[in-house]
DNA sequence: TCTGAAAATGGACCTTT
DNA sequence: AAAGGTCCATTTTCAGA
């Protein structure tokens, strides 16, 4: 399950356009259009590649607001830890969710449609939670770069 | 460039996986395979999709470290604000960069092979940069929810 | 690596509202 | 006009030799 360049420079190439044909592939990195498939293919298979997506754009859908929440729990007990991760996992605004180290328990990257709509959802997860003992909302004005990109020719 | 509930439903579906096959969509929404590939061709072109691609997992890449941080800046002067988010936009290890109101000015969201790299970076990103007046580190534990879906259905 | 079969894409054309 | 459906050529994928 180790990498040779070949496959670094295919993955570099898939996660920025996965729909370029593998023939193209191919040719940018020296190999025949079926090594390019069958390195895809186990790529994908080893779990490599997660999955292949396309990328909506949030505003053109009506979610002009990203918001990120910082939180604070109560209490670490790990029942109750539990019970919030699947809280905010489920939460279909909820985009990302890091359970972290430091000051902060929890960091949420939440697509909202409008403050309206961030408020009634700080009700649901954080005030009716009872083992939310602060969180701090930090606005994004404008996203600079949104991806999930790794570095892997540098 | 208004969405149908055909849209949506489509847009939900290749969000989360890409790879289906046209004719399959069709069969999930009640549309015929080429009525799918001119809705598809045409939510590209109208930057709805913004992209496709292969999601890479980290860890199987060699990094294996989220970090999240906040950054503080000394002066909000335009030019210097510029040159900062150009260089956080231009390190590869900056997956996402938001610029944010509230107490701190940026998030990133950084993939980094080890702690090690980390700090180095935190040297070249915000040391020197002469304008950063104080940044807050969020280790990952747990990167329990990561994606760029957005709600369609909800 | 090459070849070829099966599948998927995407355009042309006609029909419906 | 705008959008769907059917049909068909072209391209792409992907397995076996």
């Amino acid at each position: 399950m180790s990498l040779d360049s070949f496959d670094r420079a295919l993955l570099d190439a898939v996660q920025r356009d996965a729909t370029t044909a593998q023939h193209a592939l191919g040719e940018q990195v020296n190999l025949s259009s079926a090594a390019v498939n069958r390195r895809l293919k186990k790529l994908t298979a080893d779990g490599v590649i997660r999955k292949t997506v396309a990328l909506v754009d949030p505003a053109s859908v009506g979610y002009s607001l990203t918001v990120i929440t910082e939180v604070q729990v109560e209490n670490e007990r790990l029942d109750l830890l539990d019970a919030m991760k699947r809280t905010f996992m489920a939460c279909p605004q909820v985009q990302q969710c890091y359970y972290v180290a430091g000051e902060y328990d929890f960091v949420l990257i939440m697509q909202v449609k409008h403050m309206e709509q961030y408020t009634e959802l700080t009700r649901a997860l954080f005030f009716e939670s009872n083992n939310v003992k602060r969180f701090n909302t930090l606005v994004s004005m404008s996203n600079l770069k949104v991806g999930l990109e790794v570095p892997l020719l540098a």
